[in-house]
DNA sequence: TCCTTTTTGTTGTAAAAACAACAGAATTAT
DNA sequence: ATAATTCTGTTGTTTTTACAACAAAAAGGA
């Protein structure tokens, strides 16, 4: 556990933390750790969890997979951040969503159990977890309504014009890399890839935008 | 304020606290009350706001505009629901949504910041609290993912059955009322009003649905 | 390096959605 | 009860998207 504390006292859910008190709260929590190889399910649709997880090393994708197996990307997570914290905090719904590696990848588990019941030898820590867990979900919420800020528009245009320029306004820079392929954008924005990659074409015409790879330009 | 204590003790955020705790608790959260007319702005996009919200009578909308004035509904608040809890528990970042009454309504205000510092005198009571703001704001998260699942959807009428269908699962039956008109639901939906009438009649000619107003009934 | 695989851009065609316009039904107000 | 307003369904036209197929470019592996 000791290999993980300096991205546990990076993360959010333990920001404020000191680091003696973080390892008898890790035991109290039922903290477990797992390594998984690229591509592999940690969660599957349909599971009922328990256990919250946060990606020590590598990362993961939270997907959303249809009847037909047709696969949407609802976010990705990064060391440090959280993922499945909101059915932990409800485990009698199945999951809607799998969590899937995008690379090797080390995660970090926690009882949400246990995270929100204060045991009355430790209110003082228990308190502030739960504080951090509360902005964390109030954080994730406002990316999910981002999400669908950009999906909602009609257009496949739109979309990207939306997505784009909120990109823009996050990096504080006209130029900026996103952190997706065309396939993945295309997903993501639940749109057809070569459609998409054909209006990326028009607005470079237009003048609205540059890009090369990953790399974005908005211009005027 | 005691007039509202039968929705307060039925409401989600105060579930499990007790009558005599209730009223002092309600003075440490700086909570208030409004009342307003049908169709009036409780939250412009833009606000910044402390105080979160729960409808105590009547109810209201969430919704968001876009630079030219589209209006999309991104949910429906009902009494002793709560709105605006996210942007309580992020105060630096200005809303993205407007929140609009949809008849006359009365609204109870709480101090986000109040409830998510536990003082030292009534520790046990704010631990509870947070703990049933975790959960509602896990249940939101949940009902966020739900519309992403369907606006995902790459037709008209693939949303309409995603949308259709988890409502008689949600209901329990095949049979089940929407809270939304025509207009309402395409704007949840995210697609054109005609261009979804027309794939509704559609779905009824091929036999697998039934509709009168609002009440569905999915068949087979 | 060369070969293989993946990613990206492009095009033509078919399908679907948006849009506009309108008529009938239902609801609300007078 | 009647008029005015809102809601809903329908149709034809225009625009956009999905789909399929493929070639060029880039990335990765042997």
């Amino acid at each position: 556990m000791k290999k993980y504390s300096e991205i546990l006292k990076q993360s959010s859910l333990f920001a404020g933390i000191s680091e003696e008190e973080l390892f008898p709260m890790l035991k109290c929590l039922e903290a477990g750790s797992a390594s998984y190889k690229k591509n592999q399910f940690i969660y599957h649709m349909g599971d009922q969890v328990e256990n919250l997880g946060m990606v020590a090393f590598g990362s993961v994708s939270i997907i959303q997979e249809d009847f037909w197996g047709n696969r949407n990307i609802v976010s990705k997570i990064m060391p440090g951040q959280l993922f499945a914290e909101t059915y932990a905090c409800t485990p009698q719904v199945p999951m809607k969503v799998s969590v899937l590696t995008d690379e090797p990848t080390t995660v970090l588990f926690f009882n949400a159990g246990r995270v929100l019941t204060t045991c009355p030898s430790s209110c003082t820590f228990h308190s502030r977890l739960i504080r951090n867990l509360v902005s964390t979900m109030a954080r994730k919420n406002l990316m999910m309504n981002e999400k669908i800020a950009h999906v909602t528009q009609r257009s496949t245009r739109e979309k990207l014009l939306s997505y784009l320029s909120a990109e823009a306004i996050k990096k504080g820079c006209s130029t900026f890399e996103i952190p997706f392929n065309r396939q993945q954008l295309a997903d993501y924005l639940s749109v057809d890839r070569s459609a998409m990659s054909n209006e990326l074409g028009k607005l470079r015409d237009e003048g609205l935008l540059e890009f090369r790879k990953s790399e974005f330009t908005l211009l005027e």
